[in-house]
DNA sequence: ATGGTCGCGTAGCGA
């Protein structure tokens, strides 16, 4: 069994503390992180590699910044999404690891907010999820296990928003927002959050502000997208809502699937 | 309508 995991953490360096705790608590054998906020400089590489993961990531100074950690060997990685040379910004690493049964591809995403809507930021947001659509399309020719994991600041449906009124002109609810990830699902991804439970209220973040966590105002915007062959072999679905209690918690709670790799 | 909270890095932006 191969246990998936992503996690936006809110900058590396801040959530040591509560990552390491939940690494040797959930022993994921991936984890995509996004929002390391380092460079290859100021990663935490040695105490990670230390807990026995193998580490890639694509770091950017302040902000962004994606990882992969995995327990097996790295066969290939990718860094960057295609499609857009002048983008600096530090949101995609992709990763082949083999696992007991079956090799499988894990991608770490950290998808645009948005934010002001409309704008160039919103602009962004979308152009980013047409690059993400058009790769997407490409790997599953490849007809294997797939699984694009990450924040995709996308928020599904009204039921993954505790008060969707109030985010009706928010970058990450936003009509054209959903077409765009639903036109994702349609080229044959599935949420394993859908297939696996898919009730109401079921969040992944929850704002700093306004006593968000206290008053369960969440949103779920932290998804696993899975090929038809990781699909067919997902056998737990996980929402580790109890990180968001510890000691200086992210905004964001891990997600993590159980795959029979 | 405003302000409310974090993180980075040490002002103001991004979320």
């Amino acid at each position: 069994m191969m246990k998936i995991a992503t996690w936006n953490v809110n900058s590396i360096r801040t959530r040591m503390h509560a990552v390491t705790k939940w690494l040797s608590e959930a022993s994921p054998d991936v984890v995509c992180l996004q929002e390391i906020k380092a460079t290859e400089e100021n990663f935490p590489f040695m105490e990670i590699e230390a807990l026995g993961y193998n580490v890639e990531i694509v770091g950017q100074k302040s902000y962004n910044g994606v990882a992969v950690l995995s327990k097996r060997p790295f066969e290939e990685i990718r860094k960057g999404l295609p499609g857009d040379d002048n983008d600096e910004q530090a949101r995609y690493i992709e990763a082949v690891i083999t696992g007991d049964r079956l090799p499988f591809r894990v991608a770490s995403i950290y998808l645009p907010n948005g934010n002001p809507a409309p704008g160039p930021k919103y602009d962004y947001k979308l152009d980013w999820m047409d690059r993400l659509e058009s790769h997407a399309r490409g790997l599953l020719k490849f007809e294997e296990a797939l699984v694009l994991a990450g924040d995709y600041n996308v928020i599904p449906e009204a039921k993954d928003v505790y008060a969707p009124s109030e985010w009706l002109t928010e970058a990450l609810y936003m009509p054209q927002t959903r077409a765009k990830f639903r036109t994702l699902l349609g080229l044959g991804l599935t949420e394993a959050f859908e297939q696996m439970d898919g009730r109401a209220g079921q969040y992944t973040f929850w704002d700093y502000q306004r006593g968000a966590w206290q008053n369960n105002e969440g949103i779920r915007i932290d998804h696993l997208l899975l090929s038809p062959q990781a699909a067919d072999n997902i056998v737990k679905f996980e929402i580790h809502k109890h990180t968001r209690d510890g000691i200086k918690p992210s905004d964001h709670v891990p997600v993590m699937g159980t795959f029979d790799f």
